[in-house]
DNA sequence: AGCACGCCGACT
DNA sequence: GTCGGCGTGCTC
């Protein structure tokens, strides 16, 4: 008689290391699993961190290790194991890389610490002392505190106030370190949407109601209120599944503080805020927030993506077009396309919201893989500025200044009437270049190959690339040339000096990440923009974005021409982008603006377009353009970069790689070359570039091409997909 | 990613 | 004689 084997459950549990496969456990007796559960696991020599990615039976062929132990807290959802696995495939990375990404807060399954607190008591202690009488009238001016704020509040050390708690003087409270979020209500008080909202909105509302996933774009002119249409979609979602969670990805997270109080206002609940430069106190908060489903609208950069939602039920992508969404080092990724492969994960709808949406999204549109929702006029008085340009070939600045006699004297009224300018420079410090008038040495970084820029605020030299900076040398380095170097061209630093030197009564400001490099810095210089204490704001891109400035009627745009040159396919489309959002900061109250772009080549499609106001003229253009190079979105590129100590060693790789890449139809390899900064950190890079049909599997193709490839140690080989910058 | 193993230079 | 540099290879 036979006796069925006692059949052991077996878990593959993935790692968020860079290996190529989740590896296989015993589950001891005992210990109930579910997939997605957080576990720890013995792996080499150490116990690492995993979660567990499928469940079978044991089949006893191998002598498995045992799974350690599992958090109690709840497993990562199907769909989030659907688009980690998804996103790998496609991103040609293994899983462990991209689950490196979700578990990125390092105690967040643990329960949140507690933190001792003291409030006053009724009664006051038989035993008083003068140090005991600050902390009570701290306590009493302040509100509750912690030990050590109420001791730098009095003026005391910590012991008095443990001490006057012990004499009855104060009462301990305990509350969690992370205290939990408060549901939003989606009927809190909102904007009456009017009727081309509404009609945005009921579309909306259709996608949220028929369920699964569906991705919408949603097109709409700078001031056409697109803001209260995803409002109305995030309520409706709230009310439709009372446990739901929405995702609102943001470009530029320094700039949501008048969002979040936005969100307050209107859901009458803290929106959780997850960016890179949070603390780790609040993202530790924030992840298990979201992982225990308390935290449900979260507003984030574009890492948000990662985040383990457990009912995903709507996902905005506000500002699809920026740029920022595209991450360029460590993971390669485009956060927008994320975002839709998370909500197709999901079966969540998906929203990408701009005023000036990307070829890819309007194509998406136009073939009708995404639905199109437009909203084509502004709301109330307010009217898109007039745009008109400064041909610089006619009226070309004197030499080492840059502002033309057109836009000074544009400037001049302006001001006469009591209003504010914007001069508009995507170049922060004072020059882009600095060389030698002597010899022409070049004022380069010592470890990759761009420029250093001069700040003439700081008296220094610095590198944009890896942040290294040195004090402005006195004589040329190369040839001892004493006072011979000399600044060559604009950055916003001399520009203000120009716009001072001409109008010496105007309060002139720069805004630029050097001045607003912190979110306070950033608010404090916008608050006294809107109050009207500054009349010349010379601004880089952080300029660009949604701020309110009533009084502001003139945009000068300093060089229109930045970005359009180069090799480049997408810099057309950005420029454009950026004019677009730099002229619509210009009257957005009833009173009209105008912005004045200086350009040397008026003629160019982004530059007419803009000020013909013709948006899908300058779109055709681009299109057709990418459409005939078999461009995204009509064909899909990647870039391989290969990287290593020794550039002769660098040139063999991308060789090998390039000789031994997979026949296929459809696809062409370029390279390898160097790229711009063929030198970063002493690390050499070579560059293969690829374009596929559209119809062509990349990622599976690429997949075949790599696992075809011996790693070369001391060589990194990176692979991305829809690389941004090429040139 | 960690961590151990391994094989060559300057120290008590 | 040993401590320790980081190149190479493995982890169910």
């Amino acid at each position: 008689m036979s006796r069925a084997p006692t059949l052991k459950a077996k878990a593959s549990i993935l790692f968020p290391m860079p290996l190529p496969e989740p590896f296989d456990y015993a589950v001891p007796d005992g210990m109930e699993l579910r997939v997605g559960d957080h576990v720890r696991a013995p792996l080499g020599q150490r116990s690492s961190r995993g979660v567990v990615w499928a469940l079978s039976s044991d089949d006893g062929s191998r002598n498995l290790k045992s799974v350690e132990s599992v958090y109690d807290a709840p497993p990562l959802s199907e769909a989030m194991i659907e688009f980690v696995n998804w996103s790998a495939r496609y991103l040609v990375q293994w899983p462990g890389i991209i689950l490196r990404m979700v578990l990125r807060s390092e105690d967040s399954l643990l329960p949140s610490p507690t933190e001792l607190r003291f409030e006053a008591a009724a009664e006051r202690p038989t035993r008083m002392t003068e140090a005991r009488e600050r902390v009570l009238r701290a306590v009493l001016e302040q509100g509750p505190g912690s030990a050590a704020e109420l001791a730098r509040l009095a003026g005391v050390t910590p012991g008095v106030v443990t001490g006057l708690a012990k004499a009855g003087g104060l009462t301990r409270i305990e509350r969690p370190a992370d205290p939990p979020f408060d549901p939003p209500d989606p009927d809190g008080p909102g904007v009456a949407l009017v009727p081309q909202q509404q009609d945005a909105a009921d579309q909306i509302r259709r996608m949220i109601n028929a369920g699964g996933f569906q991705a919408a774009l949603l097109d709409g002119v700078t001031g056409s209120g697109k803001t209260e249409v995803y409002f109305d979609a995030i309520a409706h979602a709230l009310r439709q599944d009372s446990d739901a969670q929405i995702l609102v990805l943001l470009p530029e997270i320094a700039l949501t503080r008048a969002v979040t109080a936005r969100f307050m206002e209107r859901f009458r609940a803290e929106p959780a805020l997850w960016h890179s430069d949070q603390g780790p106190k609040e993202r530790r908060r924030i992840w298990r927030e979201v992982n225990e489903n308390r935290a449900r609208i979260v507003i984030g950069a574009r890492s948000a993506l990662f985040l383990p939602f457990q009912n995903l039920r709507l996902i905005i992508v506000d500002e699809e077009h920026d740029a920022t969404y595209k991450q360029g080092d460590g993971l390669h990724y485009q956060a927008r396309d994320l975002a839709v492969v998370r909500a197709r994960a999901s079966r969540a709808p998906v929203i990408l919201a701009s005023a000036t949406p990307s070829i890819e999204s309007l194509a998406n549109a136009r073939a009708g893989r995404y639905a199109y929702i437009q909203l084509p006029d502004r709301i109330g008085k307010a009217v898109l500025p007039d745009v008109a340009t400064i041909d610089l070939r006619e009226h070309r600045p004197q030499r080492g200044l840059w502002l033309s006699d057109p836009l000074v004297e544009a400037m001049a009224e302006t001001l006469g009437r009591g209003e504010q300018v914007l001069l508009y420079l995507n170049r922060r410090g004072y020059a882009p270049l600095v060389l030698c008038r002597d010899c022409g040495h070049r004022m380069k970084s010592p470890e990759v190959d761009a420029y250093l820029t001069e700040h003439r605020y700081t008296r220094r030299l610095i590198c944009h690339l890896t942040g290294f900076s040195m004090p402005r040398p006195d004589k040329c380095p190369e040839c001892g040339a004493i006072d011979s170097l000399t600044s060559v061209g604009p950055g916003v630093e001399r520009v203000a000096e120009e716009a001072k030197a001409r109008f010496p009564e105007a309060k002139v400001e720069i805004l630029s990440s050097d001045t607003a490099h912190s979110a306070e810095k950033l608010l404090a210089l916008i608050d006294r923009m809107e109050r009207g204490e500054i009349d010349i704001l010379v601004g880089t891109q952080i300029a660009a974005k949604g701020h309110n400035f009533l009084n502001l009627t003139l945009i000068g745009v300093v060089d229109a021409d930045l970005g359009l040159a180069g090799g480049d396919p997408r810099a057309g489309e950005r420029t454009y982008q950026t004019l677009v959002q730099v002229a619509g900061r210009a009257g957005r109250a009833d009173r009209p603006g105008r912005a004045l772009l200086q350009t040397h080549d008026p003629e160019h499609d982004a530059i007419a377009a803009l000020v013909a106001g013709d948006r899908d003229r300058f779109m055709e253009a681009e299109t057709m353009a990418r459409e005939a190079l078999g461009l995204p979105p009509y064909g899909r590129l990647a870039a391989i970069i290969i990287s290593a100590k020794d550039p002769s060693q660098a040139d063999a790789v991308a060789k090998d790689w390039a000789r031994n890449a997979p026949d296929a139809d459809g696809i062409k390899i370029w390279g390898p070359a160097e790229p711009r900064y063929g030198m970063v950190r002493g690390w050499h890079r070579r560059r293969l570039l690829v374009r596929a049909d559209r119809d062509v599997d990349l990622s599976a193709w690429l997949w075949a091409w790599k696992k075809n490839m011996k790693p070369v140690s001391s060589v990194r080989v990176t692979i991305d997909i829809e690389p941004y910058s090429f040139v």
